[in-house]
Order: C-alpha cells, then sequence, then structure tokens
DNA sequence: ATCTAATATGCTCAATATGAGTATAAGGAA
DNA sequence: TTCCTTATACTCATATTGAGCATATTAGAT
C-alpha cells in the first residue's frame, strides 16, 4: 500500500538511534534464499564467524542485518537490501516466513545483551551467480536436513541414527506427564508405526532432534561438546538459523501444493519432466510421472509452447510454460502432491 | 503490509528504558482472539482511543501490548500476558500470524516516534466471559468484513457498493504500466467474471478496499473524511488492525482445511451439525450437510460418543468426539471444503 | 391417533480424480 | 538395425466428490 507515502520522507532521521545506547529489542532480518539447480534445492549461505559457536570457527549463517529504521522503510525493503549486499542478488518473489523471537536465542543475549528478534524471509530466485561480500555460497539444502530427503528411498540417517537415539529419549521423559505423548510425537514427526511421513513437517523433525540433543546446536547452544550422532544430522548452522531453514523447508513444501510458486524457481520455459524435478526435489519424494504430467496439464498449470528440448537424451521433451490464467479458474492451483512417495 | 501504532504505546511505556531515549525500534503485540457462538464468529475487540482517527473517538482495536524484554520470556509468553491483562482470557491454542512492519503505519510515526513492529497471533478460544479492563467486547467478524458472508447467498455490499465503486477505480489506473493488471487483480479478489470466490482471499480483499479508498480507513490514515460508501462496508478499527484481522480470517479459513483445529473452538462434543454451522462460519459458506458428515466421519476426523443431544428440535443427534488418532493417520487432516457454496 | 414440520442420518448414483500400470513415439549410440 | 533413453498417450480399477432421494425420530398441531 503505497498510498501515504511521499511526504514521509522526511523520515531520514540523522541523529537518531545511532549507537550511543543500545535499545533493548533489535529487529533483524533473515532471508532464506533458495533456488533449484540439477535436481538440488540449495540455500544461500554466509559463512560467518559465530562466538556461540564451541570452536568459535566460522558457521553457515543466513543472510542477514540489523532493520535499520532510518535507511529502510518496510521490513520487506530491509530485507531486500540486506540481501543485495550480502550476496548480490536482487530478490524477486518474497514472503514472510516467520518472526523468531526466543529470549534466548542468543547464548550472548541472556548476559545483557539486546534481545534480537528475526523476522524471517522465504525468497525463490533463479541460481545465479553471486556478488557481494564474497561469503556466500549455494548450499545443497539437505546438507543441513539429510533425513529429509527421500527421493532414493527412506534416508540412511533415520534408520542409522534418529530412530535409535530417540528410542532413549523416549525413556528419559523422566519427570513427563505423559510418557506416551514423546512417543507419538516421534511418530507423528518421523512418520513410524502406520503414520505416513509429512513431508511438511520438517520444523517439528528438526525441533525434535534438537530437543534431543542429537543436532550440533543442542549442545553448543548450552556450551556442551558435540555428540557423535550430530555428525550424521547435518551441517549445523549459526544461532537459530537451521531452525528458521527448516521453517522454510516445511512452508514451501506446503505452498507448492496450492499456489503456482515453482515457477518462480524455472526459466520461463520448460519442460515437464524438469518441473517435475524440481518440485520432487522440493518435496524430496519422488512422484509418477505420468500422473504428475497429467496433473499439471489437465490442471490448466501449463500450457505447451508447441517448441521442443532436444536436448534430453531421447524423444525430445515439448517445452511448456505457466498458465497465468489458471489464477482465475481454480481456487487453489497448485502441483497438489500425491499421498506417500512412489518408487520410479 | 502493515504495521504500525506508536499511538497505542505511546501511552504507556512505564518504567522501561525507553523513558530517557526512546529506542529506534518498538515491538508490538496484537492478538486475534476468535471465537464462534451460535453460528456467528466473534473476535474479541477493546475499545480504544485511537488518536490518528479523524474524529479522534473511540475505536476497536486488538488486544494490544508492547513486548516488554525484562517481563516476558518469549513473544508468545508477552502476548498471552496482555491478552489476559487486557481481556480475562487465559490462551490456548496460540498460533503467530504475521509481523507487520509499515514505516508509516501510524501517521504520528513519521514525526519521529519510534517505527512500530507489530507481531500479531490469532488464538482460538471457546467464547466465555469477559474480564480484565471492561473495554473488551465480542463482536461478529463479518461486522468488520461484511462482504466475506456468503452464508445466505451474495453479500449485498459487493453488489451494492464494491462493484460499481471498482468500476471506477479500475480506469484510475492511470499511471498504472498495464491496466488489465487491475482488472485481474479485482476478478481474483472478488471472484468476478468467471472466477471463483476463493474464500481465503481475505487480505486481498481488504487491502484493494483499501486502495481504491473505500474503507474507513484509508481515508482516516491520510487525513481526509471518510467517503460514503465506507458506511456500507463494515466497521473501522483503530490503526490497521482491520487488515490484522483480515490476514487473521484469511489464515483460519486456510487451516481449517488441512489440520483440525477447529475444534479448539467447539466444546469436547458436539453434534454434526454443530461442528458444520461452526465451520461454515468460519468460512462464510453453506456446506452440503450429506456430504460433510460423510468427510469428517469418513475422514475418521470424529466419533460417535453413543451419547445424544436432544434438543435439536427433530430427532436427536448423536453426539461426537474430536478422534486424536486422526493426528497419526492422515498428513494433513482438516475439513476440506468442497468447491463453491451449496444451497441447503 | 394422525399429520406436519424439523432435524438427523442413510443410501444411491453419476462424474471426476487418483494410483499404477502398459503401450507407443522419437531421439542417439553401438 | 538394435538397444537404450526419455517423452507422451492410453487404460483401468478404485476412491473421492457433488447432488439428491429416502428414512428415522422428535415435537407440536389437528
Amino acid at each position: 500500500m503505497a498510498t501515504r507515502s511521499a511526504a514521509l520522507q522526511s523520515a531520514r532521521l540523522p541523529g537518531k538511534s545511532a549507537s550511543a545506547t543500545a535499545p533493548s529489542v533489535v529487529v533483524g532480518l533473515n532471508a532464506v534464499i533458495v533456488a533449484v539447480t540439477d535436481e538440488v534445492p540449495r540455500v544461500l549461505t554466509i559463512s560467518r564467524t559465530d562466538h556461540t559457536l564451541a570452536g568459535g570457527g566460522p558457521a553457515d549463517a543466513l543472510p542477514f542485518g540489523p532493520l535499520r529504521p532510518e535507511q529502510h522503510h518496510t521490513l520487506e525493503r530491509g530485507l531486500r537490501s540486506w540481501a543485495r549486499q550480502q550476496t548480490g542478488i536482487r530478490l524477486g518473489y518474497v514472503e514472510q516466513l516467520y518472526t523468531f523471537g526466543d529470549r534466548f536465542r542468543d547464548p550472548r543475549a541472556g548476559q545483557g545483551g539486546p534481545w534480537m528478534i528475526s523476522v524471517a524471509y522465504l525468497a525463490l530466485v533463479r541460481e545465479q551467480q553471486l556478488a557481494g561480500s564474497g561469503e556466500a555460497h549455494w548450499r545443497d539444502w539437505y546438507d543441513y536436513f539429510p533425513w529429509e530427503d527421500w527421493r532414493s528411498g527412506p534416508p540412511s540417517p533415520i534408520s542409522q541414527t534418529i530412530t535409535p537415539a530417540l528410542e532413549s529419549w523416549l525413556t528419559q521423559a523422566s519427570d513427563m506427564p505423559d510418557p506416551r505423548a514423546r512417543r507419538e510425537r516421534r511418530d507423528i514427526a518421523f512418520g513410524l508405526h502406520r503414520t505416513p511421513w509429512d513431508t511438511e513437517r520438517t520444523l517439528e523433525r528438526y525441533e525434535l532432534l534438537y530437543e534431543a540433543r542429537l543436532v550440533g546446536e543442542a549442545a553448543s547452544d548450552v556450551g556442551e561438546p558435540t555428540p557423535p550422532e550430530a555428525g550424521n544430522l547435518g551441517r549445523p548452522m549459526a544461532l537459530d538459523h537451521r531452525r528458521i531453514l527448516a521453517t522454510a523447508l516445511g512452508r514451501l513444501r506446503g505452498k507448492i501444493k496450492y499456489r503456482p510458486v515453482v515457477f518462480e524457481l524455472l526459466p520461463p520455459v520448460f519442460t515437464l519432466s524438469h518441473l517435475q524435478r524440481v518440485v520432487e526435489a522440493l518435496a524430496g519424494i519422488r512422484l509418477h510421472k505420468q500422473n504428475f504430467r497429467r496433473l499439471v496439464e489437465r490442471g490448466g498449470l501449463v500450457e505447451g509452447t508447441g517448441r521442443y528440448d532436444e536436448e534430453t537424451g531421447g524423444r525430445p521433451a515439448e517445452l511448456f510454460a505457466f498458465r497465468r490464467e489458471v489464477l482465475r479458474e481454480r481456487a487453489a492451483p497448485g502441483v497438489r502432491l500425491p499421498g506417500p512417495q512412489t518408487r520410479v
């Protein structure tokens, strides 16, 4: 709503908030910038020295910066500005994810530092060269969540590490009111005991692993050494950034089902196989090819262009484009994923 | 998006560090507390004097308070604390909605006041007596969005006010790059021209009406007199609270489809008609009774208790209860609404 | 007692949608 | 050519919807 804007350019108040007195609450802006290339979903991370890590070495962090009231006129614009500065990327599609504000998010904050509230955003882009401060990298997001990728069957961290470790976590519930609550939570989160694997419960899973002290951050957040299991459970990130990333993953997996956001990750024309591979990469499951085609074609989500991609290694594939009219025709246009995963 | 409101908090920031040097960013907490009674969805509002309103009289506001870093240990706990204090209600189910942060949320803020960021939450409760400061009231949320209730056919504000007014809004797009963009936006938002009515697009609709200057706040935010159409387009609220409420409405309408949150609004046992009336009240549409029953019963969402409600005025209705096991069985258990509305 | 109105609950049926294949087409490489 | 690969077309049993009709059980009117 750009309505009441002009007069207020006066907002640039120089002498303001500068630094003399630390405000008790600082608002930070985090960006989860996602692209998919070659069947791998990637997230943009920055190597940062994080004093909260046990080793004190550099850790992966999300692009981040504090809200600057004097410069940024909206949260989103602040975010775009930081993202551009740190990665060189000018963001397109952006949506707000969640606002994280645990009092003890940053261990250092407990000792009288400012309380940091983080407003996190999800941005979808097509993968591109990185400029900016030079510390930015595209990384496979399954490096952070190896248990989330079911495209080639059940991920080994689940059977090898998570299931056994959670078994003992169940019995640690000494002071729990209902010991069965933990079991149910585990089953629902990880799809155990006749419960289906729900691709969207990424945050629940990460938080459960954190609670069970299996991921690296759980230990380092309280100054303990990293447990051995953590080595099998993905790269840690700075602060609570992996929690933010888990939130983004779940949100995106949910959203592609009812809004045509996948197309933000694709070039203007693409083959149906390409589209399918991107969806599979995001959802972390394999889909039935013929049915997927039927779904998107008859669902009016795409339209053929009459042109063909000859580089497929087999019969040339027709190039399709997103069909914008679907927005008018259907209430919730998206790639509704079928229930469970399908084998190739 | 919007955020807003420094007006409210300047009132009372008692002992806080704020006094000496105003922090440049203040975090506020807003609660949208929803209940459904007698087929009407209600929201808890507080009568507050809002200096930003033209008349300066009292306006409806959401329960609100600034985050107190020294007291509240998490955002959510801060919210619960404010809600309790202002309404006497101890909240149960709570979820974060959105963080509003427009630089110019509060007209007065542009002049050097602090920038107010509002983190809004949605809470679902069973309607109950109000204690607290005494200014709290339960109000039909369709008082604020009369165009959202399709339970007895197309709402009259749409045909009488919105459609004609937006017709001229279309042509005002003098400096627009694509004049058809406005038309498409309008059609999608309000379900015009072969586009289905999407119950979840509440925010889009409110924002469009705001942009077209049809709702009261659009005028009062820039100090202009309220246009005549506004009288037909719902009660205004303080600051951007109606925008927050629109966000809550859309979110809740979407969420009942895939998570069993409706039951937060119902007593432990209920008849299927009762359940249906609550869902209809939220979604603002009527549903086919027999199919609704089939949906929730065969979907495993509820189970019969064997007891009956004799007060139905006809054949007694069996009392049902939410069936918790559904959480294990289905990935996205909810009351998926059928496409368009159905007549009784 | 019978009839009517109101509600609840049961059942049918056609139209679609979904899950899981089989079959055919069109390229390149051996 | 033959084989391998990927794309695209079609089939078919089953499940899910949308829309009604039919029956049950109550209260109240006649």
